[in-house]
DNA sequence: ATACAATGTAGAGTAAACTCTATGTCAAGA
DNA sequence: TCTTGACATAGAGTTTACTCTACATTGTAT
C-alpha cells in the first residue's frame, strides 16, 4: 500500500511538518507520484517506527541520518550498522541502569517526606 | 564550608555559566559575601545534586523551579512537594518500562543483523 | 467551471537548556 | 603600584528538534 503524507502522518503520529523535516534531514526518502506528491510505503512505515525507537532511546537525528545512509548503501554496510546498534544498546543499558539508580534515590526521598510530614503533624498537635 | 563559584563548579561538575543560569532561573540562591561574590554552602551542594537527579530523570527546569519555590516556602509545602515527587516517580517508572521495551526490540534487531551478516557471507562463498 | 482541501517548497520562528561575550570590579602577588 | 585572575552583570549566540508561515500547485466535489 501507498500513503499520502496526510494519511502517513496519522499512521505514524508524527505530524506532516515533522515528516517533511525528517526527509529534509535525510532520515527517510519516500517515493513521489506523477504530481510530485510523496508516496509512503509499508517499508517506510516499518522504517519510521524504527527511527522513532532510536530517537526515543536518545539517538540524535544526525546519527540516525548516518544509519540511514548506511542502510541506503545496502549489504556492504551490514556489519557497520550492526556495530552502531551494538554501541547504542550499550548506551541504552547504561541509561536504564542510571535511571534505576535515580529511582531508588527518589523513593528514599519520598520516604523521607512521608516521615517528615508525619513528624510535623505530630509537632503541631 | 563555603565555596566560591569556581570551586563549586568543580565540585558539582556544572560549569560556572550553568550555575549562574540556574540561579537566574530560580533553582538555587547562594549567599553573597561582602564583595557580592556567591558563597555556596554544603546545603547548596546537596540541593544541586538533587536538582541534577531531577534533570537527569527528565524534569524540565521550570518544574524544578516550582519545586524550589515550594522548598523555599518551608514546612507548609511539604505535602505538595511530596505530591510532585510521587508524580515524578510515576513518570520515571513509565520511562524505565518504555526503555526496557525498546531494549528488547533493539536486541531482536541486532540478532536479525547477526543472522543476516551470516547469510550474506554464506551466499558469497 | 469553480471552490476548497491537501500537498509542495523555502524559509522563518519557537522552546529548552545552556554557553559565550563584553565590560566592569576587586583582592592578592610581583 | 601594577597586573593578573576570579568574579560580577547583561545580554547575545548556539544547538537540537521541531513547528509554523507564506505562497504556489494540484486533485476532488459541486
Amino acid at each position: 500500500m501507498e500513503y499520502s503524507i496526510g494519511y502517513f502522518s496519522k499512521l505514524t503520529g508524527l505530524g506532516i511538518h515533522t515528516l517533511r523535516y525528517y526527509e529534509h534531514e535525510g532520515l527517510i526518502a519516500p517515493e513521489r507520484n506523477s504530481s510530485n506528491r510523496r508516496c509512503y510505503s509499508d517499508k517506510d512505515f516499518t522504517w519510521i517506527e524504527f527511527i522513532k525507537r532510536l530517537k526515543d532511546t536518545g539517538m540524535p537525528i544526525k546519527e540516525i541520518k548516518h544509519y540511514a545512509e548506511l542502510r541506503a548503501a545496502g549489504n556492504p554496510t551490514l556489519s557497520e550498522r550492526m556495530e552502531m546498534l551494538v554501541q547504542h544498546r550499550q548506551a541504552l543499558d547504561e541509561q536504564i541502569a542510571q535511571l534505576q539508580a535515580h529511582k531508588i534515590k527518589l523513593d528514599e526521598k519520598i520516604e523521607f517526606y512521608r516521615n517528615e510530614i508525619e513528624r510535623v503533624n505530630n509537632t503541631n498537635l
